[in-house]
DNA sequence: AAGAGTATACAGTTTTTTCTGTACGAATTG
DNA sequence: CAATTCGTACAGAAAAAACTGTATACTCTT
């Protein structure tokens, strides 16, 4: 806040309830990215910030430990959504926000929704082997009891499986378009004259 | 569970354990959808159904009460990933999986990251609007006290906010590109010969 | 319109997550 | 190399969320 110094207190007052409406505004709907509210208010402080801040600085300004705020700087940090900043003879760390959005959004796909869909084409995989042998033997020996129950019930599975994979196969790709920078060629960046 | 009757033992256990794999896959890895553990695990179950289920159903298979059934599903509809099924002369409610994962992520995207997105422009535009009002205002008195400061403030959040909303001006464009189908002209469901 | 059966609102309990203070190892200065 | 000062691991306290059982409102059949 020592930006602030040498300006009129009422000034200070409507700036800083400006920035407080959009700091409150993204606390509250920075929960599609998992993070809690403390975490996202710190992000939301940190936006408005103009220069690097340090742990203690945003725990004086939100009134949280610095412990609290440490572990909240790693998440934001683990996300990608805050870069760690180095400056000559600096003894503190210091952090600041990612200032561009769309990278953002791009590295939050690859961090976590990419993993997921590759745990789960992983998982998909595996099970999807076992049934087809499955139901391989099971056709060997259709006078078994139950085959034929069986035989559809596999391919049920097998076939909801298969289409399942197809859907994370389309969304790797799709997390790739954001990667390369391809999706902007669909959606520009700059709005197009209506 | 009763799909399952007629099948030996022996078999039945295979097809569980290969169910479980994903089930569980499903479970840890989609909390970024936001919804928590039992409600994935859930989805996983009602995954591999082949038919409709209901609340005591599913609170028999997971273990639960009704009530947490009841909360989890009207979560899973809220997000449409579950769809309610009528059926001809049936008592309870009948509930089953959207099976085209294409759409449940597209809808994912407008009822929740739109939301957001817009909730954010709104807080954003009111505060520019302010942000702009003050700088006008000091710019027509400029020997004030603070006044180059103030002014250098005032502009360096009105530009971050700009480029804020360009971003969300963006990311509805995207939206709009799921909920369309236009994202498959970019990102073709049928993967393209390598 | 009555009655049986259903889903859910609500309050209390249990479980999980978040937050804090202390302690410790790493890095930096003098 | 000693003395600071920093960031974080860890354990316990505080807060939040999830789960359950009961009670209520609603729907559908008859």
């Amino acid at each position: 806040m020592d930006e602030l110094t040498g300006i009129p207190e009422d000034q200070i007052r409507k700036i800083q309830s400006a920035r407080q409406r959009v700091i409150e505004s993204i606390g509250q709907n920075m929960d599609i990215y998992g993070v809690n509210l403390s975490i996202a208010y710190l992000y939301g402080h940190m936006f408005f910030r103009n220069h690097p801040v340090t742990l203690d600085d945003m725990g004086q300004t939100m009134g949280m430990s610095k412990t609290s705020i440490s572990t909240g700087m790693r998440t934001l940090i683990d996300l990608k959504m805050v870069n760690k900043v180095w400056e000559k003879g600096a003894r503190k760390d210091l952090y600041e926000v990612e200032g561009d959005w769309y990278r953002t959004l791009s590295d939050f796909f690859s961090i976590k929704w990419k993993k997921a869909a590759e745990l789960n084409s992983a998982a998909l995989k595996r099970s999807l082997t076992e049934m087809r042998k499955l139901l391989e033997q099971q056709k060997e020996q259709p006078e078994a009891e139950g085959s034929a129950e069986l035989c559809q019930l596999l391919e049920n599975d097998i076939a909801k499986m298969e289409e399942a994979l197809g859907y994370y196969n389309w969304f790797h790709r799709l997390v790739e378009a954001f990667e390369s920078g391809e999706i902007f060629k669909l959606v520009p960046k700059d709005k197009p004259e209506a």
